[in-house]
Parts: structure tokens; C-alpha cells; sequence
DNA sequence: GAAAATTTTGAATATTATTCATTAATCTGT
DNA sequence: ACAGATTAATGAATAATATTCAAAATTTTC
């Protein structure tokens, strides 16, 4: 396992600033912005992207636009053999599955799902779940409406 | 309440495939993998911007490169006023917090947040939360582990 | 099926990305 | 504190991409 040193400065969390609210932001505004020259921008980001501190840049697209109006949170309960996550993984997989989180209590994992309807839950719950032999258990709680969703951190000013 | 139509082509499709994939690859790079011409890329770009099926462009950024090692999700009971979702957007105006849903059954919101450690979510819910008087009761789940996290949507390939 | 509307093309121009040698700044060990 | 070493920033030159727009192609509408 690598040790990795992040090592960032206010120059650093300026940015991250910037390509959190716009990831498409090119180096030459960013310069302007902080009163730098363009090649500097980009060397620095550069150094985030190997860092590992920018993971990647996406593209946020509308679910509605795509049909898919229901989200869903499920809670699975799992026999995972010890010391694995083989449940998580296999869930992972599942391409409507946003997210899974493992979590404390319960052996369990917390999984976020975005589905047309109710109908394609029910069809993902029956034709992915089902296939998952450890499965113990899930409990399912339906979005009725998103109020925020994002991704950004919270940057502080100082450090 | 405006009635937006969405109205994706295939190659629409394509193109959010490649933005969702990596935001920041080029309209000349999209352009050569469809092959069409940049310009028509840039065009389409943009109409899908207009029409609200790409939403925002943004930088996934390290959790830990920030110090925010701690993930936790929040189920939140709260007497709103009728009809409205006060207490949401209230959460909503919390840093840490990424996403509010308004959720089925109970009254509840769930919210997912971060913060730099347990203590970090001590002091939130007793400063932030704390702050909400509308705020019943609260449940709270840390994540352990997270096995995936993204926001890509699946895009089918038929449609 | 023809007119209208939309989309694509391709070439020209504007802007940005990228490279790299030089200069500046920061860090290190004594 | 300082000299050498490392790291980062600059600025200018070049490469590549973005953007514009008139013309051509395609699709839609009735």
C-alpha cells in the first residue's frame, strides 16, 4: 500500500475551488484568476491528476433526461466470508448502482440505485440482488424528491 | 413549472457516454470518434447544456487529499410545515452536506455528509443540526468502506 | 413531395494548450 | 544564515483546439 503525500498549498485548494464548480474551466482563466501564467496552472494541475487528488472530471447529466426517475437507497444485510467484500463488489458491478458503502453495524452495506421506476427496482431487486447468494436481507427506502446532490467538498478558506 | 423535452439522438448519446466517462475530452477528440465534424460537436454540446441534460461540469476530488475521511449518512426526522421542505433546505445550506433526499415514510430526509472525523460530525449535528428546531429525531449510519461512488448514470445502448 | 427548419460541414480566425529554456523561489543540511 | 540543490513560475514560441459562419446536406412538416 502506498503512502501518498498530498501536499497542497492555498494555490492548490484555489483550484480545486475553481474545477469544483467547473471542471471545464480552462487553465488560461484560471491563470487570470489567480494571477498566474497558463503553463504554471497546468503544471500544477497536472501534479493534482498524478496526485490523485482530482480523480477525474464528469460530466453531470439530468437523470430525468435519461428516464430515470427513481432513486432509491437500499440497505443490504450480507454474509460476506470475513475479511472480504465480495457482496460489495458483486454490487458494484450492477451499472445502475451508484454507490456502496460499507457500514458499520449490521454487516452491512448501503447502496444507492437509480432505476426508471418502481417497476425497474423491482426488476434490478429480483434479476441482480437475487443473484447474490449472501443477500440476507434489504430494506429500501424510495427518494421522493432530491432537494441537493452534489459531489463538491466543503474547502475552507485557511489551513 | 416549465415542460422541457429532452429529445436525444443516438449520437447524443454517445456524446454523454464520452462526457460522462471524462468531461474534459475535446470536441476534436469526440468529433474523431464519431466522426463528424468538431463544430457539430460543439453544437450539440452546447444544446445539451441549454437543455438541461448535462448540468454541470465538475472535478471529482480526493475525499482524503481534503482530510475528509469520514462518510455518514443521516436519516433525519423532521415536521416540516405542510407541503413545504423547510427543513431540507435548510439542510441543504450545510458545507459538509452533499446530498438531501426527501424520503418515504417517517417524515425523513436522508443526508449524506462529510466531515474530517467522528468529532467533525459531532460538532455538525450539534452546531448545524442542532440549529434546526423543525429536527425530531436523527439516525446515524458511518460508512466503513466505500466500494464505489460515482454519479455516471447507465446508458443503454438501445433506446 | 416541396418548403421550412434543423443539422452538418469545412474553412478561416481566435483562443487555448503545451513545451521548454530561463529565472525565481523554496528547501535542506550545516 | 547561507550555498547548493530542488522545485516552481515565467514568457515566448509552437501545436492544437474552440469558435464562427456561410453553404450544403439532412430532416421535418404539412
Amino acid at each position: 500500500m502506498e503512502k501518498i503525500e498530498f501536499n497542497l498549498d492555498q494555490i492548490d485548494y484555489q483550484i480545486l475551488r475553481i474545477m469544483q464548480e467547473n471542471a471545464r474551466t480552462n487553465n488560461a482563466d484560471i491563470a487570470r484568476e489567480l494571477g498566474m501564467a497558463p503553463s504554471a496552472i497546468l503544471e500544477r494541475v497536472k501534479k493534482l491528476e498524478q496526485k490523485q487528488v482530482i480523480l477525474q472530471y464528469n460530466a453531470k447529466i439530468n437523470p430525468d433526461a435519461l428516464d430515470q426517475k427513481l432513486l432509491s437507497f437500499i440497505f443490504i444485510k450480507a454474509q460476506d466470508p470475513i475479511g472480504t467484500q465480495k457482496v460489495g463488489l458483486l454490487l458494484a458491478k450492477i451499472p445502475e448502482v451508484q454507490e456502496v458503502h460499507d457500514i458499520a453495524g449490521d454487516d452491512g452495506y448501503l447502496v444507492k440505485v437509480r432505476t426508471h421506476d418502481a417497476a425497474g427496482l423491482v426488476d434490478l431487486m429480483r434479476n441482480s440482488l437475487g443473484k447474490i447468494e449472501e443477500i440476507i436481507s434489504t430494506r429500501t427506502t424510495i427518494v421522493l424528491e432530491t432537494v441537493k446532490e452534489e459531489q463538491k467538498l466543503f474547502i475552507p478558506k485557511k489551513d
